[in-house]
RNA sequence: GCGGCAAUAGCUCAUCUGGUAGAGCACCAGUUUCCCAAACUGGAGGUGGCGGGUUCGAGCCCCGUUUGCCGCUCCA
């Protein structure tokens, strides 16, 4: 870390005290791990999330966006993997407070037994493990443990808690009429957006008449129930993704992988912020689906954590889909294939995914842009919070300011106010010292003030003021509205 | 999930060993002010996170709980 001083603690109070970021249902003790983003924080969030949108739809051939629905058919999270293999059963151990999955446990005592020459106990807690696992009997599977006397490894004692179910998914009752025994009517809250691109890929597909190698994009919530969620906005049970699933002919993804890898830094650089502050962290431990995976990482106020990931998810998704969907997710691919001299054909198609975190991109933002400056001289003591906001990212572009209340200057303000509002957001400010209006501006990151005085009566000038130099210039009325357009585009 | 620390006005913090809750800034209404915060007058704002207990009396002591930060743990 550069900074010797932890701004974080700084950080969070400044996101609450000027409207960025408030704790969810503040008023009744809030909620853990949930944040409600206030009247800058939803400005600036939003701006982030347009930024991301136009770069990734707008400025790349062949990407399509689409906005899925939260509740999605059950079933769907059944071929994702996401039922079976993220709700596992574990077990504490009271003594060394070590979390175990329960398969696990018992998986690694039956090694045990079976490098001890104990084959046939082996088998026999392994099969009972199994018959028990696939009824739910939670009670079984403790007897079971119990019962062998199975050790922790760190405590080396039997002193268990409950198994108890980890479910990182959220779930709700779906139609009013509440489920009766048979009919169950469970659906879960999206716990990632990528399957809403994957149920969507032959619409999109077909209705858009895309053409190998495309992508699709979607920004939107998802929920997971973490057990652990914490680093302010960093790890919430709510949270926005931006994902894009870019479809390709199997056997180019490593190139693919590495385009996106790269072209995704880009993207973080591109804001201003350096690149010492980034890395790339690849995955050793790949998940299910994936045959190479890497996050990019910032360096955050807590130390490096990952922002973004790209991951090659195969044809693992469009696979499951097609078998428990039972339609074909094959796209035909007229292209020539100069090693045969015939149309590639048929094809299930591979996936690259870059998937961010609105939020934890909104964090790195903030992060990077808060500054606390010590502007004191010999004589007199002065600091300023400044948020350091790339200006295309600002809530506020441009802040006018008539210098006193008086003299026609608030009507010149108002005619200025009234020729730019309409092309970015402004804010008009009268009251209190001209200082410390500037200051106000500084600590919502406002990149420009322009200043109404006397001389702008005589000769329609105004003064701007640069937020991170704190420098100002004399310039013409009709300049204000190029200056910041272009500043912000 | 375990451990540590914390919670008093919008913010930052006081209130000495338990004895009527205070300041600065911010805010609101005015005054003053021609370019980088903290000028003047007046005003509003607190059941001290929440719930119990001990005590004649609790912001302060005890128990519980909620939320946050830090260290472990976990993270498809």
């Amino acid at each position: 870390m550069t900074n010797t001083k932890n701004i974080f603690p700084g950080l969070i109070a400044h996101c609450k005290e000027y409207g960025f970021i408030f704790p969810s249902s503040e008023i009744y003790e809030g909620l853990q791990a949930v944040y409600d983003y206030g009247q800058m924080g939803s400005e600036l969030k939003k701006n982030i999330r347009d930024h991301w949108w136009k770069n990734m739809t707008q400025l790349h051939d062949n990407i399509v966006g689409i906005d899925a629905a939260i509740f999605m058919h059950p079933t769907t999270w059944k071929a994702s993997g996401h039922i079976d293999n993220f709700n596992d059963p574990m077990i504490d151990n009271k003594d060394s407070k070590k979390r175990y999955r329960v398969d696990h446990l018992i998986e690694g005592f039956a090694d045990e037994q079976l490098a001890a020459g104990h084959e046939e106990l082996a088998k026999e807690v392994l099969k009972c493990m199994d018959a028990l696992l696939a009824k739910d009997d939670f009670t079984g599977l403790k007897k079971l443990i119990d019962d062998n006397k199975i050790k922790c490894a760190i405590s080396g004692t039997c002193n268990w808690t409950d198994i108890r179910q980890f479910n990182l998914m959220f779930s709700t009752e779906f139609g009013s009429i509440a489920a009766t025994g048979e009919t169950d009517n469970k659906v879960y809250l999206r716990p990632e957006t990528a399957q809403g691109i994957f149920v969507n890929f032959l619409n999109v597909q077909k209705s858009g008449r895309m053409k190998i190698p495309f992508g699709i994009a979607q920004v939107g919530k998802a929920f997971r129930n973490e057990i652990v969620a914490r680093q302010f906005i960093f790890r919430m049970r709510e949270f926005e993704q931006m994902e894009m699933q870019f479809f390709i002919r199997p056997g180019t993804q490593k190139e693919w992988y590495e385009y996106w890898k790269a072209e995704r830094l880009k993207w973080h650089l591109e804001l201003g912020i350096p690149g010492n502050k980034y890395r790339y962290h690849d995955h050793v431990k790949l998940a299910h689906y994936a045959d190479a995976a890497c996050d990019i990482e910032y360096e955050f106020p807590f130390g490096f954590k990952e922002v973004e990931g790209i991951h090659s998810r195969t044809d693992f998704d469009l696979t499951q889909h097609q078998e428990y969907s039972k339609k074909k997710m094959q796209y035909f691919d007229n292209d020539i294939d100069v090693s045969t001299g015939k149309p590639f054909g048929n094809y299930i198609p591979y996936v690259i995914e870059t998937s961010i975190g609105l939020d934890r991109m909104f964090l790195l933002v903030m992060s990077h842009a808060y500054e606390e400056q010590d502007l004191g001289t010999p004589d007199k003591p002065d600091s300023r919070v400044v948020l350091k906001l790339p200006a295309k990212l600002a809530p506020i572009k441009l802040a006018i300011l008539p210098l006193t209340k008086k003299d026609g200057l608030p009507e010149i303000a108002t005619k200025i106010m009234d020729a730019c509002r309409a092309d970015f957001r402004c804010f008009y400010e009268e009251k209190d010292s001209i200082g410390k209006r500037y200051r106000r501006m500084d600590a919502l990151g406002t990149p420009f003030c322009v200043t109404i005085d006397h001389q702008t009566k005589e000769d329609d000038t105004v003064t701007i003021r640069y937020r991170d130099t704190m420098l100002q210039e004399r310039i013409p009325i009709t300049k204000i509205r190029d200056i910041v357009t272009k500043e912000i585009s």
